[in-house]
DNA sequence: ATTAAATCCGAGTACACTACTGGGAATTAG
DNA sequence: CTAATTCCCAGTAGTGTACTCGGATTTAAT
C-alpha cells in the first residue's frame, strides 16, 4: 500500500466536490460522510488548491468547486498534487539525473513501470469517474 | 519512492547471479560490488530463497545461483518476494474484500494502476534484464 | 454590529516501519 | 582442522505518516 492516506482522502474529497457541481460543498460534509477529521481534511484539501485543481470561497455557504471542468482534471495531476510524486525509486524520479544514463540495468524495469502508471493515470480525467455506474 | 532498499538491492543481487551463470556466487561479491552491508543482503536474500527463487550451497566455494532458468523468473515473482506486494491500496490487495464491491469509485483508479504494473512486471523475465545491451 | 459558518495557518506528537548493525551457530571444501 | 560461507535471531536509530490542537481570518445572514 504506497499511496497515502492523503492521496486516498484527497481523490475521494475532490470528486465529492465535482458531484456537488451547483455550488461549493464544505469541507465538513465531505469530513463527516467518509469519516475524515476536519483538520486533517483542510490540510490534503490544501495541496490540491495549491495545484490549482479547486478553487474555495470562505464564509457562511462557502467551501470548495472544481477550478475547472472535470475533464480538464486528470487524475495524474490529482495524484501528483497529493502525493508528491508516484515514482517507484528516486532514480525514474522527473530531475533524477539516473534519466540520463543507461548504465543501470534495474533502471529499466523502474521506469516500465513509472512509464505505465503515468498511461493510466494521464488518460483518465475526474470527469472519468463522475460518469461511472455505480 | 516507493520499491523499499529490499527489492531495489535484491533485483540488483538476483541479477548478478543470474549473470553469474557457471558457478555458486558469494553474497560477499555482490555485497562488496554494490556497496550493501553483507548482514543485511542476507536478510534480503533469504527473501528470494523463501520464494523458491534462487538455491544456496553452504560452505566454502558456497553462494547463489538461480533455481530455475531466468526465463522463468518474471520480475513480478521478484518484486513480490522482495517487497511483498506492489499494490497501491489494500483494496486492491489479492485477498481483500474491496474487490468483491463495486460501490467504491476511487477502487477504480487503484485498480487500473495495480493492473498496469501487473502487465509490466508479469511480462518482463530476469532473462529480458541479462540479455539488455549496456 | 454581532454571530456563526466556513476557510486558512502553523505547531506538535505517537506510532509504525524501514534500513540497517551485531553476534553467533551450522555447514562443508580443502 | 580451518576457513569460507550460509543461516538465524535480536536489537535499534531515524524517518515519515497520520494525525490532533489551537487559533486567526473571511463573510453571509440577522
Amino acid at each position: 500500500m504506497w499511496l497515502s492516506t492523503k492521496t486516498r482522502y484527497g481523490l475521494k474529497a475532490i470528486y465529492e466536490i465535482g458531484m456537488h457541481e451547483k455550488s461549493p460543498i464544505a469541507l465538513n460534509t465531505i469530513a463527516s460522510k467518509h469519516e475524515i477529521s476536519l483538520s486533517y481534511l483542510e490540510q490534503i484539501i490544501a495541496l490540491l488548491k495549491k495545484d490549482g485543481l479547486i478553487r474555495s470561497t470562505r464564509g457562511p455557504h462557502g467551501g470548495y468547486s472544481l477550478a475547472k471542468p472535470p475533464e480538464k482534471i486528470y487524475v495524474g495531476d490529482i495524484i501528483r498534487a497529493l502525493e508528491g510524486s508516484y515514482a517507484p525509486t528516486e532514480c525514474v524520479e522527473e530531475n533524477d539525473l539516473c534519466n540520463l544514463r543507461t548504465s543501470c540495468v534495474t533502471h529499466y524495469v523502474y521506469k516500465k513501470i513509472n512509464d505505465s502508471i503515468t498511461e493510466v493515470v494521464d488518460h483518465m480525467t475526474l470527469k472519468d469517474l463522475m460518469d461511472q455506474m455505480l
